[in-house]
DNA sequence: CCCGGAACCTGAAGGC
DNA sequence: TGCCTTCAGGTTCCGG
């Protein structure tokens, strides 16, 4: 699933292709991936514009356009944007298509989604979504110090509270596992016990987890492309995530699967210690 | 505010 | 082979 290193990653690879052109057309073949405005006010609204600067918030995908609106875009778990280039030799039909933006050269931004989760909105200024969300996961203000403040004031797992958007945006279920596996942390753990010594590797391990993921392109598991179609490499290198059975790489004890709100949660039960007490 | 669970969707995988 | 159930897991909403 797309989490902040394949939304960067998308976000890096359209940029050279997409900022400069102009949207010449909208097909919305899923209205109901709009959030707002109205599906129909979004199609007439579009056309014409330039795509001035392409960023990312978390998880989020900005386009800024020139009339100061933004074209927000989030890929939820299966949504996956393929760029199409003017004489594209791939006549390979593209499933899945929820929405197509057609630029000015004729190229095309795809926008593929398996389950429809996907949603895009037209807004005024960022504040509108990013009030929602806490800082970005690489934000350089947040400092182990600051971390610790925020994880003190949460009693739920640990796991969960770094997948918690508002806490923090950007990480998902694969970097949590990932992070806290690198940090030799339990899942369950209660955020406001981590010790100080902890949370310092915790912060650590964030950055060092999500840096990796951008430098390997993401992670494709299942539906996960680049804009140009190839895979991500990260999934090679994970040493916790979706690896359930196989053997932890630091101490060769099968890495295990538990459920965590829901999520598919994969730990190292003798590197990560017990969900009560710090781990040696 | 904090927490947990359901809903939104549908393809893939596993059971019988 | 084929039907049925379950799983996947980002975000929002709702109830306690």
């Amino acid at each position: 699933m797309p989490e902040l290193p394949e939304v960067e990653t998308i976000v890096n690879d359209l940029r050279p292709m997409v900022e400069g052109r102009s949207i010449a057309s909208v097909s919305l073949i899923w209205p109901r991936m709009v959030l707002q405005p109205s599906a129909e006010e979004f199609c007439r609204r579009l056309p014409g514009q330039t795509i001035r600067k392409i960023t990312r918030l978390g998880k989020y995908l900005f386009f800024r356009l020139t009339s100061g609106e933004i074209l927000v875009l989030h890929l939820r778990m299966t949504g996956v944007l393929m760029f199409r280039r003017t004489n594209s030799a791939s006549t390979a039909p593209t499933p899945y298509v929820t929405a197509v933006f057609t630029l000015d050269d004729g190229s095309e931004l795809v926008f593929c989604d398996k389950r429809k989760f996907g949603t895009a909105s037209l807004i005024e200024n960022v504040v509108e979504i990013a009030y929602k969300l806490g800082p970005d996961a690489l934000d350089p203000g947040i400092t182990p110090a600051s971390l610790g403040r925020k994880l003190s004031k949460r009693k739920a797992p640990i796991k969960a509270v770094l997948c918690d958007q508002k806490f923090v945006a950007g990480i998902g279920n694969m970097y949590a596992d990932e992070a806290l596996f690198s940090s030799r942390i339990h899942p369950l753990r209660p955020a406001n016990s981590l010790s100080e010594e902890e949370t310092g590797r915790l912060h650590r391990a964030i950055r060092e987890v999500l840096k990796m993921g951008i430098a390997n392109a993401g992670a494709t598991f299942s539906d996960y492309r680049r804009p140009g179609g190839e895979k991500g490499s990260q999934q090679e290198y994970f040493k916790a995530a979706h690896r359930g059975g196989q053997t932890c790489y630091v101490c060769s004890t099968p890495i295990e699967r538990i459920s965590v709100r829901n999520r598919g949660t994969y730990f190292c039960p003798r590197c990560q210690g017990s969900p009560t007490c710090s781990g040696s």
